[in-house]
DNA sequence: TTCCATTTTTTACATGCGTAAATATCGGGC
DNA sequence: GCCCGATATTTACGCATGTAAAAAATGGAA
């Protein structure tokens, strides 16, 4: 029963009786074969085991079908759903994809495009680390093939590709909201700012200045231990609260794994943040992340267009790839957010 | 600026001036290679660009240095710590580790393993789909190269390495603690089953005998659209409450993700599970997403020791590709889940 | 049957690097 | 100054496939 394994594409040429260059074209593209000869090298196929090396496909070709994708967190629902989205629009271009996680590491970030480089890739699409990631690695890449930012851009790259989210309109969006509706919010910030953290808070305070209140920015300040953003938003809030400050504000907090903590705060203290509460307490995020409708309360956010941009993301590059891009300007694409309403605010 | 790109170990050897085979070893292992050539070396690289290519070095070891990854989703937390424990794992173990998602798609899932195939990985490190794989494809790829497979065992590939979950012991203990501190929990199951879905639903059958204690399973019938796990969750409890059924009992979800759902359903008919309220609503979930701590109430849980899994699991692959094990029996590693009370239950 | 266009085969070279064997070079101890 | 062991270089071949050009085969129309 178990076929008989062929190694190399000679030895599968002398099994089934057609001439490897024929067998060469066959797997790249079948169409390249006339259909009679098909029909036999697929029944041919039928009684041994093989596959192409894929190294050895992809060393000779002028063009290897890979495009590398960096993303900084693998435990963030956010970058997956963004991942999915940029592998589902990738494998439709016929594209493979090879994903490498910094896991909030530039070295690591570095490590993965020395790899992309090192395997030709049609292409490269990171989502940087922010301030962290090492700007010259990221300017190697550029130089050397086409690349793409998504997420966050950084202030010192202004002139690579980058599709993401106008922060300062999805930010003014539920600023302009949170004002309309009850106190006028305060942000609560993270620590270790990341560039959308940074455009996000500009975001708010230009609102707010714009609405003629006084911007507060809070948990911005110390570096905590920890440090991952749900214990962040835990650890602010429930200071703030135990000292019976905030109880009766709105608190925008820089994305929704923040609020998910200030959530907690507010329960550990007996309070429901609500958009139904006049008033009161009110606790809205940023993204949507695909958790927010299940919390308690459900968490009003802004919503990122993460399909939009893992689609735009790999049209870009493949734009760039044909060669019809990279003349003048970087191009710069920003969806708007849009407003999620749920209860907590 | 720019350094001058050179792509190939022969021009760089001339343009610094050392052979190619010294090249060769020095990039293999530095160690390999005369301190002082080493640093004649590192100084030309200093002025030059300079990556070996990816797919030529691989194509002529006799061993690539990879070991691919599958898991079935991406937008699952769980999976995402699996694999962050396995690529620190793979990464100490100095492994290039590529990952695919089958995206809980046989046909993608398929794909990946040709992939690897064609790769000539040291090893695969797999999570199957549950009873959707395509299990001729794991039978070649067991047969071609160390594989294991992690988180869930299809009961018809049981000669294979495993590292999972001791699903008897982990739902055993929470359904023993259930029973122990109110009333008797029933099972809230997903209708598309998986292998590890059948185990906890068969553990908590056999403790709710073993106690003298009636099991009961609800939602495991029909199917529902959409199908994402806290949906189902909130979907069945919704009704349930609705119809005032279920409101004192405890629910012992399959997983935390359906455990989310059912808590959000509890809150929408405002009722607050909790192992404070004696006889009232209790729910409890199995995995220890990691939101858990964070939700309101706080979900109490059964913790799979992911870390224990993903270290175990690399290394047992490593065992095969050094060619120790193979021999007799497949070598079966459960972990023990581990109580994590917290209030929900 | 003959001829033409399409497809396949033959042949040869290219890709970028691993690896082995023989030879050359280096540095140090005597 | 000589000799030895450790390194480095030279030379040559191998890895599995892409690709181009020329020659041969195929198949259908006239």
């Amino acid at each position: 029963m178990p076929k008989p394994r062929i190694k190399t594409m000679e030895d599968l040429s002398v099994a089934i009786g057609v001439s490897r260059p024929t067998l060469s074209r066959f797997f790249q593209d079948p169409a390249l074969v006339k259909a009679k000869t098909v029909a036999r090298i697929e029944a041919g196929l039928e009684r041994v085991e093989y596959v192409p090396n894929f190294f050895a496909t992809r060393l000779n070709r002028k063009t290897t079908g890979i495009i590398g994708v960096i993303i900084p967190y693998l435990n963030d629902l956010f970058f997956t759903k963004l991942l999915q989205s940029v592998e589902s629009a990738a494998m439709e271009a016929g594209l493979t994809v090879i994903t490498q996680c910094s896991h909030s590491d530039p070295a690591i970030e570095a490590r993965a495009a020395e790899t992309f480089m090192s395997m030709n890739v049609d292409g490269a699409l990171v989502a940087p680390l922010g301030e962290h990631s090492d700007q010259g690695v990221q300017m190697r890449l550029k130089s050397r093939l086409p690349f793409v930012m998504m997420d966050s851009r950084p202030k010192t790259l202004l002139d690579v590709d980058f599709v993401g989210t106008n922060h300062a309109q999805s930010t003014g969006l539920i600023t302009e909201y949170l004002c309309r509706v009850g106190p006028p919010p305060v942000f609560l910030a993270m620590p270790r700012v990341n560039f959308n953290a940074l455009e996000r808070e500009a975001a708010y305070i230009a609102e707010m200045e714009r609405m003629g209140f006084e911007p507060e920015v809070i948990g911005g300040g110390q570096v905590r231990e920890g440090g991952y953003f749900e214990e962040h938003g835990e650890a602010v809030l429930d200071e703030a609260f135990g000292q019976g400050r905030l109880t009766e504000r709105s608190i925008l907090c820089v994305n929704d794994r923040v609020a998910i903590g200030a959530i907690r705060a507010a329960a550990r203290h007996g309070l429901v943040p609500g958009r139904a509460a006049k008033g009161g307490l009110r606790i809205a995020g940023h993204d949507d992340y695909p958790l927010c409708p299940y919390l308690n309360p459900a968490l009003t956010t802004v919503a990122q267009n993460t399909d939009a941009i893992g689609k735009k993301a790999v049209s870009l590059i493949l734009q760039l790839i044909s060669g019809e891009g990279g003349g003048g300007a970087p191009e710069v694409t920003l969806f708007d957010g849009s407003l999620r309403l749920r209860e907590s605010a």
